[in-house]
DNA sequence: CGTCGTTTTGAGTGGTCTCAAGACGTGTGG
DNA sequence: CCACACGTCTTGAGACCACTCAAAACGACG
């Protein structure tokens, strides 16, 4: 396996310069952007795009409130998006990696309605609402591509139901890490070692669970030889046995 | 009513009496359709609906893996939808009725994700996909509002999330009955009174609950003067309690 | 070296679940 | 009309899982 995963966050891109941004021959566009374009529409991927941003870690890309203008590709790193009541209540809705799209929630809207918040410093393709709408309309698969798109992202919601709503902190968390991985691996990384970008808080909050049962519950998957955990390191040891307990309804 | 104003290329078998279709004088249009249309844009509406179809209670309007064809306005009655997984676990991932629409989850798929059933005899406006694609590249505010309702089910589902994720029992069960009471008051019902058409058991899958603690906790509410409880009517007595269960963070 | 945020681990509490029994309403057949 | 079965709902007692509170270890960083 490669140890390109090992050196710790520091693999900062050589200075990005404000490259013409061209989704037509990005490598990530088999994952977010899969769609079938005839000769005459190919440019259509390359209007879609208006600019490139970084995102520092720790600084959101959006927040709660927000006027919505635009969804965002994610290109490099990880987002988490959530939301928050006025009494101090937060949800984590997701974790988010290159290939991704996060700002659907907005979509249509007046406002963002959660925040998205670097875990990494990130890099995320901008794609204007009012230029999606334009270029749908000229454009079936364009269009159909993005009701996938928000379809699958509610699809996603009810597999999180499922998981909050049935499933014990240890199916919980067995989920967690084989969904991850398995995007990873998607990504070209290791199909059995991930580093974590978020906090344990931040997954317990992601899986409903408090920070400490997450950690008691990776230590005690390590104690059975199904992972091996170094800090924010994983290796999935017996994804096979992860899997029986997700999907073996106790 | 006559049925001067449907389609004249309509060649769908009359399987059921074929009802004259038309949103722009249904009086639900206000809420599944709140378009904002131009004099020349009028009619679109009533092109978008094919037929309606009767759904007996206990029947399912789609289910898991059927194809997904279209989507549906619900016209009358009441519908859950359901996810189900090989090792019998299944959640319910929403409550629906008239004037919402159910079937996004499948949009832009080939199947559906979830099963829909019938909680009481519904009536549904089908909406076929291909036509709902179609319009929406011809008229602007269509395909801006039907963004709108996969971006407000994005936003619910999150909604759902936090409740299942940060909430109790109690708060749970408060949230739900608010959420309904004010859905329903939106639609001329009472703001007090609700008659559920679903089961302890449902509501708790809903919930992430087991049916005995949403019974108990019902039972919980009536001790305290909260609700009266009779079977399935239950009568909002001090909402505003409720609410501040609800909006305080314990 | 000290501080800080994060993580681990322990001990005890508490909320929800499990298992169980009985009550209630409804529909069916005698 | 009753008797009965059935699904649904309620209520109780005990078990268990995750939470709370607390303390300490750890790595990152200045």
């Amino acid at each position: 396996m490669s140890d390109a995963t090992t050196s710790p966050l520091r693999h900062d891109p050589p200075a990005l310069k404000e490259v013409q941004v061209s989704c037509s021959k990005c490598n990530l566009r088999e994952l977010c952007m899969p769609v079938r374009l005839r000769e005459d529409e190919l440019d259509v991927l390359d209007r879609l795009i208006a600019n490139r941003k970084r995102v520092p870690r720790g600084k959101p890309l959006f927040s709660n409130g927000d006027k919505f203008g635009a969804i965002y590709a994610i290109r490099s790193g990880t987002f988490k998006t959530r939301i928050n009541t006025a009494d101090g209540r937060d949800q984590v809705t997701g974790f988010h990696i290159s290939g991704e799209i996060v700002g659907l929630d907005g979509m249509g809207g007046e406002q963002h309605a959660c925040d998205a918040m670097a875990l990494e410093d990130s890099e995320v393709c901008v794609i204007p609402y009012d230029r999606l709408e334009e270029l749908s309309r000229e454009c079936t698969t364009l269009q159909q591509h993005f009701h996938r798109l928000m379809s699958r992202e509610i699809v996603r919601d009810h597999g999180v139901m499922l998981l909050l709503g049935s499933m014990r902190a240890e199916e919980r968390l067995a989920a967690f890490l084989l969904n991850l991985v398995t995007r990873m691996r998607a990504r070209g990384f290791s199909g059995s070692e991930l580093v974590l970008r978020m906090t344990r808080e931040e997954i317990g909050s992601y899986l409903g669970l408090k920070l400490e049962t997450v950690s008691r519950t990776f230590s005690k998957f390590a104690e059975e030889g199904l992972i091996s955990v170094n800090q924010r390191h994983i290796r999935i040891e017996q994804p096979e046995k992860l899997r029986q307990m997700v999907g073996t309804h106790a």
